[in-house]
DNA sequence: ACCTGAACACCGTTCAAGT
DNA sequence: ACCTGAACACCGTTCAAGT
């Protein structure tokens, strides 16, 4: 890989390293050989391995608004609102651990922050309160973030404990009773129906508080 | 401190360990000098440090189901997931990034686990389908799990940057415009008002699934 | 301006040896 | 059964020195 290294490239870097070998191994010692420098060569265009990670959710948080500007604003508040929980799930389902490691990290660029106003702007038209608007949003970002590393949790643990998180394995392990929780566990269906449910659960409860 | 460690002991100085100092001064070699033991000694009780922290987690959430056991049968589905929401992010922000460190973990009882099943049961008593009480019960889960990381990375960040995350000092960093986002920034009530409307909101969501 | 080499103060973990 | 001492293969970060 030629030099000339910026804090661009650097960034892309970490997130393919994160992608390959897993939270773990993304160290400021791999991510510079996996771009043919030193390590301490890094400190030059990053203060430190935590501005590295800020940089990192900066940038997948930026392709979520990019997404997100592309929604027609004529979409209706709900039609919008569910577009974006499906945007933000979808980049952090693109990256190893994405929902623990970039939700709740500063941004380092306003401008990823201030996407956030033609949102509440956009609701604020459609009927919502400044307050409501803005809980609107956070809420169906929490759930997101929740709903992702729970999901993303279950997926690392199907490779490393495959018997305890498969179906029959999982079973064995809760022993006597709970008939409710076997049942419950062979009957889900898959993740990105459970999803859209879930999604649609917090969207009615948002709808709901509309009408009042 | 008096030796003849073992796994409770290990525990709960890892729990006053991460209070104190915080998740990066989690260490093998803090801990056991907290217990006044050489850090490979830990790993006579322990496999690994993973498995420490699902240790740790699996006590956090014992906690959690001890407390749902002592809401009463006849609450209604309502009331009683309005307390576990209340409950289980009492039980986070015990910790410092407790819902970080605790959500989406592995747990090691299976007794913590089955505390779900008399919960299912009680909802499907009060008109839920199995699938929709166990939607109800992972769905406050998921936006509790992502209000508090939000909640406590921004109670951290204004220990470190106080600048940008108090009101004035935002403002100035997110520069022109964004006026609506400035606003409700200046209106934002206290945390705790705030948790109850979220919460509010998911369960009205879930109460018009049932009346469906 | 940008990068290297060497070093510092740490990590988690293993393992033979002690009691 | 439970713990220590010593060691291994790493960490993030600093800093003088090179170009």
């Amino acid at each position: 890989m030629a030099k000339g290294i910026n804090k661009e490239r650097i960034v892309a870097a970490a997130l393919e390293l994160l992608n390959d070998k897993g939270m773990d191994a993304l160290t400021v010692r791999a991510l510079a050989a996996r771009l043919d420098v030193q390590a301490p060569a890094l400190y030059w265009h990053v203060r430190n391995k935590q501005e590295l990670l800020d940089e990192m959710s900066t940038f997948v948080m930026r392709r979520v608004t990019d997404a997100l500007s592309r929604i027609p604003p004529d979409a209706g508040w709900r039609a919008s609102l569910a577009e974006y929980g499906r945007i933000l799930r979808a980049e952090y389902l693109c990256h190893r651990d994405g929902a623990r490691i970039f939700s709740g990290t500063r941004l380092s660029d306003p401008d990823v922050v201030k996407a956030k106003e033609a949102w509440l702007a956009r609701f604020m038209a459609a009927g919502f309160t400044l307050v409501d608007a803005d809980d609107a949003l956070d809420v169906v970002t929490a759930f997101v973030v929740g709903f992702v590393i729970e999901e993303q949790e279950r997926a690392q643990s199907d490779e490393t404990a495959p018997d305890r998180y498969s179906a029959v394995g999982r079973d064995a392990w809760l022993g006597e009773g709970a008939d409710l929780i076997k049942a419950v566990g062979r009957l889900r269906d898959d993740r990105h129906a459970r999803f859209g449910r879930h999604l649609d659960i917090v969207l009615d409860g948002l709808a709901a508080r509309l009408q009042r």
